[in-house]
DNA sequence: CCAAAAGTGTTTTACATACACCCATGG
DNA sequence: CCATGGGTGTATGTAAAACACTTTTGG
């Protein structure tokens, strides 16, 4: 057995590993994640081998290329694990990434439907094998657990939203309701957010204003120390 | 390439993958992380290659077995990278942990004296290489993160701690002054701890009165939503 | 009696929470 | 004129922060 050496031993064993991603939305329906159906007919996260000549980075960032395209997203890795299928009995690693996208890329609206991809709502996104239902899980449980640590919240809303939007966004990741007066003063009070000289159009009801997120508040609010304690 | 498939494809790449440990724990001089003296007269973290019939979590238990022996720690995985080295130029990847130890396992003192193996205490343990220094620093983030979201931070104090020991190790991590009374007061409310009817003894002061980790009420507190916020 | 740390109590201030209410707009 | 969401204001309770103070013990 090596210790905390470079040198390897004859006895270390080889890989492949796989790059799975649970990529999220959010929209009017609420909290979406992108499935694709493999030519099993079974849908799952998006995923790739790494291939010769790529690296952990090259390859996701080539899942993300290929589905999303827009360069307006987070992503963050989860965990490593060891993973076996049917095809690939055992020698097997997967690394698994979670990802948030703004929804005001109508590119991928377009492009989507030339794949066999699609965007399902949180609790419809069922019959997924373990690997993938673990990763979802875990994605999940990060979102839930960053989102208030962090303002990662706003990589799932447009770059121009309303109060609204926000709150709902935090009401369905943190599955609980929020009192839309203390949120507002919350939101103000900590200078998240900034609001544009725009309105809503269109809609039944007293138009409501555009904000968006303000990085340089942000920034100066004490990283690290952040908390939004819903 | 080959989209949410279990085949893989012929351009699959393999990897050797090494696991790498920074091993914390907590006494009277402050947080200290275990480093290793290997072959070349250099100190780093405990570290192994994934052996043949191996896994992930059987090799950093293998590293715990090796280093630690106890079975009361916490250990959590930090991040998979892309790594390479003069002996190993460039097909690895290395998983990091980050493990939390109890100091009132005297075992530990007396074996690592005949391993080349030692305590360093944070800000001291410079000299690491670029993967091992990334490691720790990525380690002692997550610490300061989570030491206020979740309990972890007892898996650093003795069973029986006093509630100085536990401010000093709040202190040290997150690198704050914190108010004596509100700290217990803190602590108390939230039944956090729960005290023993014993004292310090052959103390040149007024002994101190010992506490445990109240476990119970801990899993009482709305699990998720905990927060200590110093 | 001094030093050093244990341990208690009080006051001020901030903020989360809850709730009531008015405003604007399309149907 | 009403439903719907936008937006404002106020009262109340709880907890964080700051601090002053007493107690115990060994030297």
């Amino acid at each position: 057995m090596e210790i905390n050496g470079d040198r390897k031993p004859e006895t270390a064993r080889q890989y492949h590993v796989s790059i799975d991603c649970a990529i999220f939305h959010f929209d009017t329906d609420g909290l979406k994640v992108l499935l694709v159906n493999n030519e099993k007919e079974n849908w799952g996260l998006p995923s790739h081998w790494i291939s010769e000549g790529e690296t952990i980075e090259s390859t996701s960032n080539q899942i993300l290329k290929k589905y999303i395209r827009v360069e307006v997203f987070y992503i963050k890795q989860l965990e490593a694990f060891n993973s076996s299928s049917q095809y690939s009995p055992s020698d097997n690693i997967t690394i698994g990434y979670y990802v948030l996208v703004k929804k005001d890329n109508l590119y991928l609206e377009n492009h989507l439907q030339s794949l066999e991809v699609q965007w399902w709502k949180i609790d419809e996104a069922l019959h997924l094998n373990y690997k993938h239902r673990t990763i979802l899980d875990y994605s999940l449980k990060e979102l839930r657990r960053c989102i208030c640590q962090s303002a990662i919240g706003f990589n799932l809303l447009p770059e121009k939203f309303t109060l609204l939007q926000a709150m709902q966004l935090y009401e369905e990741i943190l599955g609980i309701e929020i009192n839309k007066s203390n949120f507002r003063r919350k939101f103000f009070k900590m200078g998240l957010v900034s609001g544009l000289d725009e309105k809503q159009e269109d809609v039944s009801h007293r138009a409501a204003k555009f904000y968006k997120f303000n990085l340089e508040n942000y920034k100066k609010l004490e990283q690290g120390r952040f908390n939004l304690r819903f």
